[in-house]
Parts: C-alpha cells; structure tokens; sequence
DNA sequence: ACAATACTGAAGCGTTTACTTAACTATTGC
DNA sequence: GCAATAGTTAAGTAAACGCTTCAGTATTGT
C-alpha cells in the first residue's frame, strides 16, 4: 500500500511545494500545531491548512485533534516510500554503470 | 550548487508528475532518445519534449545531441541530492524519537 | 455569559501546468 | 535532390494550483 503508485504520486507531489516542503522540515524537528506550523509562513492561515491537508492525504503528514488545536506529525514510513523510489532508479542506473565499466576492462585484458 | 533550494525546488517539481517519473524510471535502466522515452508515453512527442527539458532544467536527466538524435541519462548526483533531503528530515524525526524513548526509559528507573 | 483562540470550508481569482496542433529546422538514407 | 526521420518551437486551451477573503464552528479562558 506504500508502493501504490497512485500514493506516491501524492507524495511527490506534495514534496514539490516549497511551502509544504518548509512544514516538513518543521516538522522533522518535532510536532506542531497548525498555527505553529504558519507562524513562519508568508500566507494565511487558511492556505496553510490546504496545503495541510494534502500533506495529509498524501500521508507525509498524520494529525490528530485535541480540544481545538490540531496537532502534527511526520509519518517517517511515507517519507521512506519516497526515499526508496529514487534510491532504486539511483541504483539501478548506477549498476548499469558498473557492469559496463567491467565490460570495459575486460576487453582492454583481451589482447 | 546541488543543495541550492531553487535547484532543489526544480528538482521535486520534476519528480511530481507521473510521465516525467516514468520517463526517469525508463533511463534508470539506460540511455535513450527523445523517440524511445516518448515510446510507452501516450501523448505527442512534443509534449514529450517539453517533459524533457524540464528534466534537464531540474538537473534530473542531461542529455546531448549527436546528429538529429538526442540521447538522454540521469544525473545520479541530482538524484542523491532529492535522495538526500528527505533522508535527512527523516533522521532528524527518528532521532527524536530516540531520544525521547530514553527519556522514557529514564524517568521510569526513577523510582 | 462573553470574548478570544484555533481552526475549517466555500467561493472566487489570477497564474501555472500539461497538454494539443501546426508549422518549422536539421539530419540521414536512397 | 528528395523523402523520411528526429526533434524543436510557438500558440492556444482546459484544468489544476496556490492563494485570498469571509463567514462559520468548536473550544477555552475570564
């Protein structure tokens, strides 16, 4: 269910903006409330919780309301999702690499 | 220069939409021309084209043209940076919690 | 009870995106 | 030389985005 493509077009998608990416990084050094997660963002409130709520739904974020604040987390799982995706693209092109670098070397000891 | 966030702000940009994800996931498994990334891709090799030039733009994809034929790869350095940014958010959210499982674990010996 | 706080939701609006088509410029093969 | 191939560029368009404002709902503090 991480691997669902469909997620993982959330995911980068909301990895794109840099104002989500900023609340991300915000919230890397801990929970936040909403407000708190505003406070260092040129925009309205209001904005902030639509961009919120796709971090939400792309399962970056996970919140949970108490009384009248909504507090935030980072979920670490989602965020590794999209860490793997590049990972295997990187690897796999940097294998190719290898192996031809090998090819290369073979056919220099074949005099 | 790779951790330029204008850089990295093209870069998740990039990695946001589907066909540019797919044409990235086709040249992690080697070169290819314009022709061949639009191959799988149902739209117009225009389309594909303006795809393309945002990948460069991005760092993502380098590409150079020999005769009529452009042949295109990924940068992998592009790559470890985006690679990198969400890692590092990652540990800094694990981190965290580290430390305040020992904290836990602490405060309940103090008996 | 009343005011302040902390969001939430809907409507609107200008900008950007992801295409399309069509016209064009090089190369390459015959 | 001529046609086919490979890519490029510009203009147009519909839909998605990133905001704003404003009006509303809970909850909390006095």
């Amino acid at each position: 269910m991480l691997h669902d493509p469909a997620q993982l077009d959330l995911m980068f998608q909301a990895l794109a903006d840099p104002a989500r990416r900023q609340m991300v990084d915000r919230l890397s050094r801990g929970p936040a409330s909403v407000s708190q997660l505003a406070e260092p963002l040129a925009m309205s409130l209001s904005a902030v919780v639509q961009h919120l709520n796709l971090l939400e739904a792309s399962g970056l974020v996970r919140t949970q309301k108490v009384g009248r604040v909504r507090t935030c987390q980072i979920d670490p799982k989602a965020l590794r999702a999209a860490e793997h995706w590049i990972n295997e693209r990187r690897l796999s092109w940097e294998r190719r690499l290898d192996r031809l670098g090998d090819f290369l070397a073979e056919t220099r000891d074949e005099t």
